[in-house]
DNA sequence: TCTAGCCTTTCATACAGCATGATAGTATGA
DNA sequence: TCATACTATCATGCTGTATGAAAGGCTAGA
């Protein structure tokens, strides 16, 4: 005889309706039907059907919102939880610099052997709003473009994992990072080099890649040492 | 006036429950008070207790058994959940390798700087227990010693985001790997470079512990690739 | 003396009903 | 015209009740 079912009802209702979305194409954005329909059509009591959608929203999948509904948020293989405590903000950049360093050099890496030239317009485009911000002196602006330039590269990857591990780190490294510089200095010391990353990346080669990748990953280690 | 509560009861609920098992320095295989006693003392009904528990469940931290009680599992800051079944095991496999690679490479590359003499012999006795359990055949043993070998090296980078983040990769990675292979394999494709490794370690040569490690990883590419 | 069967306790699991609160659209009235 | 009040829709949260799983103890029959 094979396993019987052990399997939470939460879970199994989860599973359902993981397999609804899928089954009726749901988009990002997309609304799920409200929760006393859900708990007619899944044959489950309320909280039951809650846990379920918890569960879900806890792994990214969903959003609920209250007084407006449930909406299909991400359908990615992974999602990461971090629950980080920092004591010292400083050590923690410096910590969370050598991880990046690993994992972004990793994703330049891979970036320069698998972009598409799709992709590399892409990151010309933002590069080139990056600069056009920092001229301007616009800093929100110039801080977008660079991370959807950077976001280009780790996409070109074509590793989900390794995209989304890149994602959480950063998520963690920017909400303890309040950018002490002025946008000169970035325009001096940083700018430069993700001209030379691209230019490298155009051509294939991975050297230089990585050479300029090491120089900006500097800048942002001088720019915290002076914390 | 601040920012009223917006947040949910029941991750509010959550935080409570972490800080109580922090509070009393609860360690792995505790068990919780009972749902009814913990609904009582922090004054929240019983579905909305549940769902704070379920959520620290999918974080990993608890483990929640019908009929006997709720049991503290782990307090990793950092968990990787993959949301649905992998569809192709081996492109995920190789997917993580590459991460592996990056982040791994990067913790021996700071092990071979910031390892203590403790932590080296560690290492070696470590070591010792891998190469007798393979001499011995007994698998189970020697992958316990080799897990407690990378442990100590991931230890002496003295970054504990890299080293919690690896371990996250880790557990993935082992979800998902049934090592297909025989222990003779391992003996000669896989072993040799750890001495190699621990060498390397020893003499603070980072670039020979380099090439080690990518000899090991690449011994894992090709069990991969295998599958 | 041993042990299978039954009870009880302790817990989580699940359901149903009700009250509250958030959001957005619409109607009302000065 | 425009703000205010009403209302529908939905999620949020609490409670009483009952079901079910696990474990330990008790008792009767071999």
């Amino acid at each position: 005889m094979k396993t019987m079912k052990k399997e939470r009802l939460s879970e199994m209702a989860a599973k359902e309706i993981k397999a609804y979305m899928k089954e009726r194409h749901l988009k990002e954005g997309d609304k799920l039907p409200p929760v006393s329909e859900l708990m007619e059509t899944l044959g489950i009591g309320r909280s039951t059907l809650r846990e379920a959608l918890q569960l879900l929203e806890s792994r990214g999948a969903l959003q609920v919102l209250n007084g407006k509904g449930t909406f299909v948020k991400d359908i990615k293989p992974f999602h990461i939880q971090t629950s980080i405590e920092i004591d010292n903000k400083k050590d923690f950049l410096l910590e969370a610099l050598e991880v990046r360093k690993a994992l972004e050099g990793k994703a330049v890496d891979l970036a320069v052997v698998h972009a598409s030239d799709t992709e590399v317009n892409r990151m010309q485009t933002h590069l080139n709003r990056y600069v056009e911000a920092l001229k301007n002196n616009e800093r929100e602006k110039a801080n977008a473009a660079d991370a959807d330039f950077h976001q280009t590269i780790y996409q070109a990857t074509k590793n989900e994992l390794l995209k989304s591990i890149i994602d959480s780190v950063w998520d963690s490294f920017y909400e303890f990072w309040n950018e002490p510089f002025g946008v000169e200095d970035i325009f001096d010391t940083s700018y430069p080099y993700h001209e030379t990353l691209l230019q490298a990346i155009k051509e294939r080669d991975s050297e230089k890649a990585a050479a300029a990748f090491q120089q900006i990953m500097e800048s942002v280690r001088s720019s915290i040492e002076n914390i």
